[in-house]
DNA sequence: ACCTGAACACCGTTCAAGT
DNA sequence: ACCTGAACACCGTTCAAGT
C-alpha cells in the first residue's frame, strides 16, 4: 500500500515495451522475411519478434493476406521512379522495371509474394501510374496502355521470381529450363535441339522480354483486331 | 485356431481398399483440388479421402511441393494440341494456349498451382514443345522462341489466375484495376482518367496480350540489341 | 481501446512399430 | 515393401477475460 512498494512493483525490467502499430508490425514482418524467405512471413512469428501473441496483431491487421499486401508495399517504396528528361519514354520504363526488379531481387520470398498478393498501396500505385506516363507519351492509351502495364510487371515479377527460386535451390528453374532435364531428345526435339540457348544471361533476358512487349504493343496500338 | 474362425476374423467389412499408388494419389488430390480449391490440396485431406494417414502418402510422393508439380501435370493432360494443317503458325500458338487457359480456368485453384509450381511431366512438355515447333514455323528461333514460349505460359498462367480469383472473391483483382479503386484522381491522373477501358472482355484482353507478345517477338527475333 | 492466453481446427513431415 | 499412429513443430483465427 505505501508508495514505496508501489514504486518498485511498478519497475519495469526493461524499458516499456514499443507499443503496437500497423507499421512496427509491417517493419517487422519485413525483416523476418528478410531473414528467413517468405516462411518467416506468418502471424505467429511476427508476434513472436514482437514479444506479444498473435491474436494482438489483429487490432491492426484485418488477416494475414492484407498483412501480405502491407508488406509487399512497403518494400515497394525503395524503387525508384525515374526523372531522367533526357531518356525516352521506353528508356525511363526500362529503368523503373528495373528498379522494381532489383527491389524484388534483393529480398527473398519478395518476388513470391509479389506474384501471388495483389498489391494495394500509394507505392505499388506510383509505380504504375509512371508506367502508364511513359506509355502515354509513346502514344499507347487506354486499354492498350493499362494491359500493357499490367503485363510488364507481371512479366518484371516472374523474372525475379524464377531468378531468386533458382538462387534459393541452387537450381535452374526457369519454366522452359526446366523441362530440359530428364527428356529425351527424340521424343521432344524441338526442346532439346535448342538446350544451349536456354542457359544464356538473365539480365539479358530481361530486356529482351521488356522490350518485346513494348514493341508487341507499340505495332498492335488500339482497336487492332488480333489474329487476321 | 480353426479353419472356421480365422476366415471370419480375414472377412472385410467392404471389398478390399484399393492399394495405394502415385495415379490414385494424384487422382483423388485433383478432385479434392476441384472440389475446395487450392487449400483442398493437403496432405493430410488427400489422405483422409483415400482412408489412411498422410504418412502413407510418403511411399509415391517425395513431399507436398511433388505432388502438386504431379498434380499440375495430370490435369493439363486435357490440354489439345491442335493439328490443323490450314491454320497459320499464330493461330496454332492461339489454340494451344486458349485450351490451356480453359483448362486453367474450369479447375478452382489450377491456376494459382500453374503460377506457383515448376511444371514437370510429359503433358506441360508437350504443351511447350507444340509452340516451340509454331514458332520455328513462323520463324522465332533458339532464345527468343525459348523466353516467347515461356512468356506466353507466363502470360496465359496470369490471365486465368486474374480471371478465376475475381470469380473466386466476387470482386475484381486485375493487377492495374485494383488500383483503381480507393485512389484520389488528383494524385494519379492517368490512372484515374482511365478507369472506363480497364473493365472490357477478358477474353479481347487474352487475345490482345497474346497477339502483342507474338508481335513483338517477331520484330525482334534473334540478336536484336534492345533499348537502342 | 488494447492486449492476453487458451482453444479450435488445422498444417507437413518423421519415425518407430507393425504386417 | 508397405502401412500405421503418434509425435513434433508448426499454422491462422476467434474469443472470453482482463487492463
Amino acid at each position: 500500500m505505501s508508495n514505496h512498494d508501489k514504486s518498485i512493483i511498478s519497475r519495469r525490467s526493461r524499458p516499456a515495451k514499443d507499443p503496437l502499430s500497423k507499421d512496427i508490425i509491417v517493419q517487422t514482418a519485413f525483416k523476418l522475411m528478410m531473414d528467413e524467405g517468405i516462411s518467416g512471413l506468418s502471424m505467429r512469428k511476427i508476434a513472436k519478434a514482437l514479444d506479444t501473441g498473435a491474436s494482438s496483431l489483429y487490432v491492426y491487421v484485418k488477416n494475414l493476406q492484407e498483412l501480405r499486401a502491407y508488406v509487399l508495399d512497403y518494400r515497394l517504396k525503395d524503387v525508384k521512379i525515374p526523372n531522367n528528361k533526357n531518356a525516352s519514354w521506353k528508356e525511363g520504363i526500362f529503368e523503373v522495371l528495373h528498379s522494381y526488379y532489383t527491389v524484388l531481387y534483393q529480398s527473398p520470398g519478395m518476388a513470391e509474394l509479389a506474384l501471388t498478393t495483389v498489391p494495394v498501396g500509394s507505392h505499388s500505385s506510383a509505380i504504375i501510374e509512371y508506367i502508364l506516363k511513359q506509355l502515354d507519351l509513346g502514344s499507347i492509351r487506354s486499354t492498350s496502355a493499362a494491359w500493357g502495364a499490367d503485363l510488364l510487371l507481371l512479366y518484371t515479377t516472374s523474372v525475379a521470381y524464377e531468378q531468386t527460386s533458382r538462387n534459393q535451390k541452387g537450381q535452374d528453374s526457369t519454366l522452359i529450363s526446366t523441362y530440359l532435364h530428364s527428356l529425351e531428345g527424340s521424343q521432344y526435339p524441338m526442346i532439346s535441339s535448342m538446350k544451349k540457348e536456354i542457359f544464356s544471361g538473365e539480365s539479358e533476358r530481361f530486356q529482351w522480354g521488356i522490350e518485346a512487349v513494348l514493341q508487341g504493343i507499340s505495332v498492335l496500338k488500339d482497336g487492332k483486331k488480333p489474329l487476321n
